[in-house]
DNA sequence: TAAAACTGTTACGTAACTGTCACAAAAGCA
DNA sequence: TGCTTTTGTGACAGTTACGTAACAGTTTTA
């Protein structure tokens, strides 16, 4: 699996809920970890360093707020954002109020769904632009932070989107992403445009990896959607 | 021809709410199926193994959150989105619906366009993946999140149908399938297609699999229909 | 400000895939 | 054995999904 998937550590008690959020972020490529408790959940961010933290509020013995301020006082914690999940939402006016330094947080019941994105938009924060990382495939190579793409040493002319979705399929090569999903992770949620468009798009990106004679390196799988080789 | 419909389980023992949402899914464009009560809706999970499942609070017998439970125990049903209905708005109830393992929750009344998107929203995030996992059966190797299927190392070319009907069979290995249940396991229910057809595209995953030598691991089972193995 | 770059949609050509049929082959049955 | 039923399969026409050029509207850049 890959070295650089982003790490999440999930605090959760309660086991039917840590079981499907569990299962829910290693779907979308996440390495968890994952803490019953406050004390545990401070010992493995340590151990760990997770690029993002999922708080329970409610917690026996120390309290999700109470593990997210002593993790906001370490300077070398203080940068993970913490995204805090709520049972009630007087509370987490409450939490407002205190100023615990939480990052984001979610009220129950949230959607699954929701709580997915909300996970990648502070990820995003974190590793901007798609992992300020580098990415390879093959002779191609994608850096994220100067947001430039060479193939074959040789820079190639991207417009934004699709950088990101080139950004996308490096992600995972060989993964089959439908349009639907394309349409989520490069576009954005809740936009409204033609499943078509990605066909436009992709066909622009193959244009564009493809100008300088090398191979096309994205695959069509006819009825399902695109990848990367 | 819609083949491949979603697979939605609508599981409510109301029959006027259950009407209105078996008319709304199927408009949509999804495969409905029905359970009235939370037993039949284990079965029929088991059976159909839908895409998403729209499961009601209050049911006799078994009631939905204990459903929700026992479908997230299992590991092979996990996966299976579940989206609550329930007629109680009192926030104890919400919370202890998402700790159960809902994926989303929705509070009667809803609106019938906003469980659609939800639906929609749930399916966008398993659909294409439905078995993002790797099934083995001899020396034929599936895998769901790529797409690509190998025997003895080489990759064979499949259309779309062939690759279902090759994943149906390869999900248990062994079970003979008849024609019925396949037409509506791989092509999709109310679909309006000859059961002959399946012996067709049979032929087709047939050749394909023994194109370079191996044994043909179909089985034809006379008079009921086919399994692998 | 104009020019350039980028976006989403549409339309149309094409290749791949689909479903049906007809007939051949095989399997069951008496 | 002959007769009936079920299955295998090549051929073919119809359909669908995809690739892409063109275009108009928008945003960014100079």
């Amino acid at each position: 699996m890959a070295a650089d998937q982003p790490r999440v550590l999930l605090v959760e008690d309660e086991p039917a809920q840590r079981e499907v959020l569990v299962y829910n972020l290693k779907a979308e490529g996440f390495a968890v970890s994952c803490a019953v408790n406050g004390e545990d959940a401070l010992l493995l961010v340590q151990e760990e360093m997770p690029d993002v933290i999922v708080l329970d509020w409610m917690m026996p013995r120390l309290s999700g707020i109470e593990v997210c301020r002593r993790l906001k006082i370490k300077p070398e914690t203080r940068g993970i954002p913490v995204i805090m999940l709520s049972a009630r939402s007087e509370e987490v006016d409450r939490v407002r109020g205190l100023e615990t330094g939480a990052d984001d947080y979610v009220v129950k019941p949230y959607s699954v769904l929701e709580l997915m994105a909300r996970v990648r938009a502070q990820l995003r924060r974190v590793r901007p632009a798609t992992s300020g990382q580098v990415l390879t495939y093959d002779d191609i190579v994608l850096d994220g932070e100067s947001h430039k793409v060479t193939r074959a040493e040789q820079e190639l002319k991207l417009g934004p989107t699709e950088f990101r979705l080139l950004g996308t399929f490096m992600e995972k090569p060989g993964r089959v992403w439908s349009r639907e999903q394309l349409l989520d992770r490069v576009w954005g949620r809740d936009i409204f445009v033609d499943t078509r468009t990605v066909d436009v798009h992709v066909g622009r990106l193959r244009k564009a990896l493809t100008m300088s004679g090398g191979l096309d390196p994205v695959r069509t799988v006819r009825g399902a959607g695109y990848s990367l080789g």
